[in-house]
DNA sequence: TCCATTTTGTAATGTTATAACATTACGCAA
DNA sequence: TTGCGTAATGTTATAACATTACAAAATGGA
């Protein structure tokens, strides 16, 4: 751990995890700890089994909050010994992606844990180039000129990506 | 070429290709031939040289409104004969793409010609996972909710990658 | 014409993802 | 506790997508 300065986060605030914090430094075990509490809690409402594997695969992607290809997940898995084979992340991450507790960032073709199990559909992703973080934006994007671009010719939208790329403020002071 | 009732666009009008016109049956060939004369207009602006490969690509690309993978570009360079190695189609493509010619859609590993090389930047893309068309949407997305968020956060956006998948209207008459 | 730069050809390799099928573990009811 | 059905995992092979490296050829300008 680094010493940089923590902030605290109030309990009550802690489930609506804002995506700024993300790209500063912040209680990081206080922030995996209430994911995997929502994750499970999830889980055990939509009776989907956390198995140790799925358990593993998740608690990797919680380490940081940047993103991990299938092959660095391996790794992890095996580590140091024999490497597992690719179905066996692939398949942990199927289920952690289908039952909303991670996501498949496709311009990186990696993954991440989401930050919010319990209130996150059609998220955003905030990709900084500089520092590799990944925050996840909850802003509202029902009134969004797209979706009225899509209602107007008739496209039925069934999933939403929306990625973007670019420095965290983070990263633009210290460059300046 | 199909015998289906076919959409005359005035000319006037072809340089502002709406994104609907791609999941009906439309004149296709004044599609193509204005596409390649604005590509050819922008390489020649930019100085950028069109070579008989990067033609070839674009022109594969410009064949229908759907989205080819690398190894599919590969194929059709091939004809038949030796196929060509990767890093062919690859800098075709990267070309094209610098010259904002084509794009690649991250969410299906594939590339599709960039319908309107004048004015294209920032695009959304429309999937249809019926049809398997994708249209380019040039709603204007200043006013985005996610953008707004970003500022907020003093997050300098870069790039902008935004992909919906759904069912076009076409397909949904069809299913109805 | 010569030089510098761009483009091309080709081989080798790396990375990401899925298919197919055997085996094991788990939840539950008899 | 046993047996059964389902879910999950292990294993092998392969498909699909992408990059690196380097030599040869073409191109355009001085």
């Amino acid at each position: 751990m680094s010493d940089l300065e923590i902030k605290t986060i109030p309990a009550h605030e802690q489930s609506s995890q804002l995506a700024d914090q993300i790209f500063e430094p912040h209680d990081h075990a206080a922030c995996v700890s209430q994911t995997v509490a929502a994750a499970e809690a999830k889980c055990i409402q939509d009776r989907a089994r956390m198995t140790e594997t799925r358990r593993k695969v998740l608690d990797f992607l919680l380490e940081e909050h940047r993103p991990l290809g299938a092959y660095a997940i391996l790794d992890k898995l095996g580590d140091g010994g024999q490497r597992a084979q690719p179905p066996v992340a692939y398949r942990a991450l199927d289920f952690l992606i289908e039952n909303g507790l991670a996501h498949r960032i496709e311009s990186l073709n990696a993954y991440i844990a989401c930050s919010n199990p319990s209130k996150c559909a059609a998220p955003t992703f905030l990709i900084c180039q500089e520092c590799n973080l990944v925050a996840e934006s909850f802003a509202d994007q029902h009134e969004s000129p797209l979706r009225t671009a899509a209602d107007e010719m008739g496209f039925m939208i069934e999933r939403e990506l929306r990625e973007v790329s670019g420095t965290c403020r983070t990263c633009h002071k210290a460059a300046a």
